[in-house]
RNA sequence: UCCUCAGUAGCUCAAUGGUAGAGCAUUCGGCUGUUAACCGAAGGGUUGUAGGUUCGAGUCCUACCUGAGGAGCCA
């Protein structure tokens, strides 16, 4: 007999199939069990029917608690009063496990407990709606940049030194030395992409800031691309397509995860290149127009972030801040020194920043300089400065953060939702 | 780190300073088509912790613990 998954089940109507699964929910009416089965792939509604099953094997499936483990062999059936439209007739089954007091009920739970729960939260279906959308948003930057020629090469989470010196890194123990979790890939990707072009990585990054808010994760997720030769424009482009290309690809193949979700739709449709670009100058005086307290030179605050991103359908892409707000290694402008050349993507509805990027200093003195104004000491970056000596060209990248993307598509409250196991600040069970 | 709010049954929540309750979950009983099924019954509590005020505290006060929301910081 065929053992076969929810998800194909309309294949299989009239014949005898095995499925196995756990218990979603359970209804009965005196002679009649309804059994909600879930395998990871879909739901549907099993039905026994008394003078089919011995007595004391009717009474197993009376006695089943939500998320007993079972194999169920039955014919598959249409049935309109069914929501997916199949129903299994059992013929046979064997409980695995028959599970007691399981703790998420079908009724409404407070977060906190629900976070408790996280190992078993996961298997209710606005959740596992969120983590399918989650893959899709993975397999489609692997497969955008790997249609493009890009060769993925990932970068160390163990690392000697705080590569930016801007933000708070997890320390840990390496040996007799000291190393620190990664907060970025970028500066090895950038060794990476004058062996290779094209590149990008794809990993767990880190952040000890003692950040608690919902767009904030010590653990999340990063795609960064870095291309030899390419311009500040063309990573725009790069950008902009890869955002244009997430979205195509969960739309056509995660529609009915995002109407599990009950997201607007629309919003995603609506979202079209080319995205708006706007200089930090020019979005300076549209916050200033509407009532922000920034001032050339600042950087923006979160707030300011929400109300440009809601000005717009798509993206917004910010690009040019002044060069002091930014990271070291930032290119400066040519025409205006006092800038860099790096963009900000702006997700839309209010979401804030999903992408940050830009064109890295490729001199080898102008670089150094930049080392000391931000008081790092160049012998840790001896590697990366022998990138300025060894055939130096302009190179420019991003870094998308998968958790905001996802949070953003799913439109979400929160990041916590976005990751399997979110490590937020006051958090690290289970 | 700062500000605000909240901790009562396994869960979600009630309870004017005066006998601690309901729904769901659990257990038992009923029902051949249920859709968060329904109907009947039962069990389930050191009201986050420690003090204090009071004849009397879940309720008021103080400290602490835990969690949530926000700010700053950041992606």
């Amino acid at each position: 007999m065929p053992v076969v998954y929810v998800e194909n089940i309309g294949d299989w109507e009239g014949k005898e199939v095995t499925l196995r699964g756990w218990v979603y929910n359970r209804r009965s009416s005196g002679k009649l069990q309804f059994i909600l089965l879930r395998d990871g792939t879909g739901v549907i509604q099993c039905v026994a029917f008394k003078g089919n099953f011995p007595p004391e094997e009717f009474a197993l499936l009376d006695a089943l608690g939500q998320e007993s483990s079972l194999e169920i062999h039955g014919v598959v059936r249409t049935d309109s009063r069914s929501p997916g439209g199949f129903e299994l007739d059992i013929r046979r089954f064997r409980v695995i496990q028959a599970a007691d007091n399981y703790p998420i009920t079908p009724k409404e739970h407070g977060t906190s407990f629900l976070m408790e729960n996280r190992h078993l939260w996961l298997r209710s279906s606005r959740q596992h709606a969120i983590l399918k959308i989650r893959h899709e948003v993975i397999r489609a930057c692997r497969d955008y940049f790997d249609d493009r020629g890009f060769t993925l090469v990932d970068t160390p989470i163990f690392t000697p030194n705080a590569c930016e010196g801007t933000t708070t890194l997890f320390e840990t123990g390496y040996f007799d030395q000291t190393a620190y979790l990664t907060q970025s890939g970028q500066l090895y990707n950038e060794a990476t992409a004058a062996a290779f072009g094209k590149v990008y990585c794809f990993g767990p990054t880190f952040r000890a800031e003692k950040s608690k808010t919902r767009r904030h994760l010590m653990e999340f997720w990063m795609v960064e691309p870095e291309v030899a030769f390419a311009t500040l424009e063309e990573t725009m482009d790069l950008a902009e397509g890869l955002v244009c290309f997430i979205l195509e690809r969960v739309l056509a193949r995660r529609r009915a995860q995002l109407e599990i979700l009950e997201r607007d739709i629309g919003a995603l449709v609506r979202v079209a290149g080319p995205f708006p670009r706007l200089s930090y100058d020019e979005a300076v005086k549209v916050l200033q127009a509407s009532g922000s307290a920034i001032e050339w030179g600042g950087d923006l605050g979160g707030g300011d972030e929400t109300v440009l991103s809601e000005r717009y359908d798509s993206p917004v892409m910010v690009h040019r801040y002044p060069a002091a707000v930014k990271a070291f290694y930032m290119q400066p402008d040519p025409e205006r020194a006092e800038v860099a050349l790096c963009v900000d993507v702006l997700a839309p509805e209010g979401y804030g920043e999903i992408i940050g990027g830009g064109a890295r200093i490729h001199d080898h003195d102008l670089l150094l300089g930049r080392l000391a104004e931000h008081a790092l000491s160049p012998e840790p970056f001896g590697w990366y400065l022998d990138l300025r000596k060894y055939g130096a060209v302009p190179h420019a990248g991003f870094g998308m953060g998968i958790e905001r993307v996802v949070a953003w598509i799913c439109h979400l409250t929160h990041l916590r939702e976005t990751i399997a196991f979110p490590r937020t600040l006051y958090r690290i069970y289970p």
